[in-house]
This record gives C-alpha cells, sequence and structure tokens, in this order.
DNA sequence: CGATTATGATTAA
DNA sequence: TAATCCTAATCGC
C-alpha cells in the first residue's frame, strides 16, 4: 500500500489521534526497544509527510523517522488493543486507539535536523503545498531516461510508486519507454497535474483507484478493479492488450493502444 | 502448509 | 545486475 498518499494519510490520522497528549509505547522486537522506552509518556507535536517518508515530532526535540518501504505497515487499533504482533516494531498507544507499526524499512530516533536533510535528496511532492513542480518539469525534460524510471526517481518526483506510474503514464496516454527529453513541457506538466490530482484522490480514499467510479461505491470496487494498466491483462479503458516489461527495475505496464510507443 | 508475491530502496559486486 | 531487508496476504498442492 505504501506509495506517498499512504504516508500522507498516515501523517493526517496519526496527528489527529494522538497528537497534543502524552503517548504510551509498546514493543515486541528488540531492534526498537530503546527508542520505545524512550519515547514512552511522551508527547507527540505534530507529524510531517514527505514524499513516502514519515516524521513524528516529539516534545523534547526528537523525530521517530519512519520509512514503510515495500512491505511496512501502520494500522490503526481502536482500544482496547489486541494483543500485538510477535513483529510489533513499535506501538504508540494514545486515548482512543493504538497505532502498530511493523516491517518498516526505517524506524529511528532522528535530530529534527534529518528532515531537511531528507528533503535535500526529494524531488518536488505533488501533495505538498511548498511543492515547485518547475523542477520537475526541468529534470525531466533535460533527461534521457525513460519516463517510466524518471516517475520512480524520488529526486525527480517525490511519492510516486509503481501503481501511480502505471496509472498516470497511462492517463497521459504516455509509452513508459519514451525519454523525458522527448516529452513537451505541456505534456510533463499534464503529468505534474495528474499525480497530484490521483495522489489526492489517494489520500481522501486511503487508496489507489484511478478508473472512474461512474457512480458505483468505493466499496464496491474489487481488488483490481480499481486500475486501468497496472496488473492487468486488458486495458480497462479500451479493452486492448496491456503488455508488461521492466523499466527503472520494476514492472511497467502500458497497453498498446492508449500508450504507443 | 509451503511457496510466491508485493504499492521500496540501499548496498555490494 | 544481484542480493538483501522485512511482513502478510494469497495461491497452489
Amino acid at each position: 500500500m505504501p506509495e506517498g498518499h499512504t504516508i500522507h494519510r498516515l501523517a493526517r490520522d496519526l496527528r489527529d489521534d494522538l497528537a497534543g497528549r502524552p503517548v504510551r509505547t509498546d514493543v515486541r522486537q528488540d531492534r526498537f526497544r530503546d527508542g520505545a522506552a524512550r519515547l514512552d509518556g511522551r508527547v507527540l507535536a505534530g507529524t510531517d509527510a514527505m514524499g513516502k517518508h514519515l516524521f513524528l515530532h516529539f516534545d523534547g526535540d526528537e523525530v521517530l523517522y519512519v520509512h514503510l518501504g515495500l512491505i511496512g505497515k501502520l494500522q490503526r487499533r481502536p482500544l482496547p488493543a489486541p494483543e500485538p504482533s510477535p513483529n510489533l516494531r513499535l506501538r504508540l498507544q494514545g486515548e482512543a486507539s493504538a497505532w502498530d507499526l511493523t516491517g518498516p524499512m526505517a524506524c529511528e530516533l532522528r535530530d529534527p535536523s534529518l528532515v531537511d536533510a531528507v528533503a535535500a535528496t526529494l524531488g518536488p511532492d505533488p501533495l505538498r503545498r511548498d511543492a515547485r513542480p518547475q523542477r520537475f518539469v526541468d529534470a525531466v525534460t533535460a533527461s534521457r531516461k525513460p519516463i517510466g524510471a524518471l516517475l520512480l526517481d524520488q529526486s525527480v518526483i517525490a511519492g510516486i510508486g509503481n501503481v501511480y506510474r502505471a496509472e498516470i503514464l497511462h492517463l497521459a496516454g504516455l509509452h513508459p519507454d519514451r525519454p523525458g527529453r522527448s516529452l513537451t513541457e505541456d505534456q510533463v506538466r499534464e503529468l505534474w497535474r495528474l499525480a497530484v490530482e490521483q495522489l489526492r484522490l489517494g489520500v481522501k480514499r486511503n487508496r489507489i483507484v484511478t478508473v472512474p467510479l461512474g457512480g458505483r461505491r468505493l466499496a464496491s470496487i474489487g481488488r483490481g478493479d480499481s486500475w486501468h494498466v497496472y496488473k492487468q491483462e486488458r486495458c480497462r479503458t479500451c479493452g486492448d492488450e496491456v503488455v508488461h516489461h521492466a523499466v527503472g527495475n520494476r514492472t511497467s505496464y502500458a497497453c498498446t493502444t492508449c500508450q504507443p510507443a
């Protein structure tokens, strides 16, 4: 689940649930036992999300830095919270809920200066008001790498993952192999606009659904029916064949008709 | 019940 | 390019 929309939604939900009051911590794995003990009883001051990076600011000038990676989860448990999984990296418990972190790529207590250090490695984030889209446009139009690789490069645009890459390129009618340099500024601006639109929808729905709802309820869209080309054999727009091939180390998906090479 | 797979990213070779 | 980390849902037998 974790592309940028997931992280921004978590930042919001964690703030709403936990901020302003002391949190209790719990842990099952050994690797963050010390960190959990340090945080126990501290007040969550606020949260921040940049691309796929999540920052929880605690009173006492310390930041809990979390990156979920491929398989990490941060799940809400209404109180009384169930017995945690043996894999629990960290539980943060507030007055009405507990949040269980499992499988993250990173879970570290750091100095607040880390936020700026991470920001310096990232391209503009379509979900942030302070994003500078022209940086994305310039990076793409200057590169000979395929647009499919550039969209996954977090230093070019922050927060896009494999699902949004496939779906945004399909919505734009662009083939993943098109070199960045071959695109017009207008085409790249359209990619940015689609990224903003789709990621915002993702935050709102807490789920990636790029097909038009057409009056249907979100809950009625089945698993695998949510996308035009990602993990599809046939394009959900025109019914033609979807071709799978590796671009930028990951499987890319493109409709032979909607996304001509 | 074991094998496979995944919406990520870094490090080593 | 390949190996590695980490977990849980899904799939085939």
